[in-house]
DNA sequence: CGAGAATATAGACAACATACTCACATTTTT
DNA sequence: AAAAATGTGAGTATGTTGTCTATATTCTCG
């Protein structure tokens, strides 16, 4: 009944109603996602978030309550970009190959800005009490996206929660890799981790 | 000329003499590879590895003069243990499959003990001045076994590098995300990695 | 065996880093 | 010009690394 915004409190200390205020949250989040990418989790401190985000410590704290609920609107941004790219990348009706091609170009572009950023937010940096569901959420809709592809691709039909579960995780690994080599965008990987895919997916259970 | 030992000083403060200092050194290297499996590199400090191997903080500082030695102690050891275990695994003339099972086999082993340490070896804890040299090494050796193992099956001669380096990530993703969820033994998992491996290394190459 | 040397352990402490607060200054809106 | 929103940065409480000295244990050799 009341006017009074349903947003969680627990994310934001206060609501930044003008466009300078706007700007400042922005700028802590992109400067929070460069600081944990390049430094870890373990060098990703508030000071440091604030002196990237050219703004003081004080600013940081009138938004985000506490570390923890900054990281969680990194993550929350970074996924989000992360599972839109590879949503369109899977959807219609293409031949394997053309799928896996533009998989594997989708997820190299979704890591090439913060190369390291989605592995350590995964690994490295701590999901808070109210983010579970969340994370949860992600994880599944990705997820998601393999299991399609697999059931459509397939010859098969067993196993095809864990044949994603495995692609996916497999993709992860040389996507990762390659990140920390600064080689995401050498061709020949890219090739070959097309290869990859098509290799299992479409030939799985026959050498059997 | 002289009797001075030749061993690296930067390693270790003071060599342990007798058995019960041996033991201690032994139980800080333990339970530093728990503390930093269970909670990470963010979570690794040596107040906690002191206290979990049953010993003063002191006697910790008694045997490494800092923390990267430590970590550099726990690195050496868990290395060796994979190197030795996939070393053996990939020799000998046996068919792709069973090159395959024992591969998956041997690295499942030796994740079971403490789940996460080699990823967190790998991407959160920083390496040392000295170590560089020694990682590279580990590193080269390990991706060597690859290499022959793609070049021993594989029937296209080309990209046997990339191949490889996008094998072992895949592998090594596959194995971590499983880590990370307690799957390490699920049966299925196992067999759909080693048919990914099958399938990429045998497969590779028709289908272009 | 037994005294003194060598080795090992303990934990208080200094120096520093980090998360987060608070009283106040500045800018924008009304 | 009053009020609301935003920005500031020194300051506090807490935790971490690594040192130092006192004490306990083991070894050596007459």
């Amino acid at each position: 009944m009341s006017t009074r915004i349903a947003k969680p409190r627990s994310r934001m200390r206060k609501q930044p109603r003008q466009a300078r205020s706007r700007a400042t949250v922005e700028a802590i989040i992109e400067a929070g996602a460069h600081v944990l990418s390049t430094l870890g989790w373990a060098g990703f401190t508030t000071n440091k978030v604030a002196d990237a985000a050219g703004v003081s410590i004080g600013s940081l704290y009138q938004y985000f309550p506490d570390k923890l609920s900054l990281v969680e609107a990194i993550r929350r941004r970074h996924f989000d970009q992360v599972l839109s790219v590879i949503a369109e990348s899977a959807e219609g009706d293409k031949p394997l190959k053309r799928f896996a091609q533009e998989l594997v170009r989708g997820m190299i572009d979704a890591h090439s800005i913060h190369p390291t950023l989605h592995q350590v937010l995964l690994d490295e940096a701590p999901g808070d009490r109210g983010s579970r569901a969340a994370h949860a959420s992600f994880q599944s809709r990705y997820l998601d996206h393999y299991t399609a592809a697999v059931a459509q691709y397939r010859r098969r039909r067993k196993d095809n929660e864990t044949v994603a579960r495995v692609l996916s995780s497999a993709v992860e690994g040389v996507i990762h890799n390659a990140a920390r080599r600064d080689m995401l965008d050498a061709p020949d990987l890219q090739k070959q981790l097309v290869e990859l895919i098509c290799a299992y997916v479409s030939g799985s259970g026959r050498s059997a």
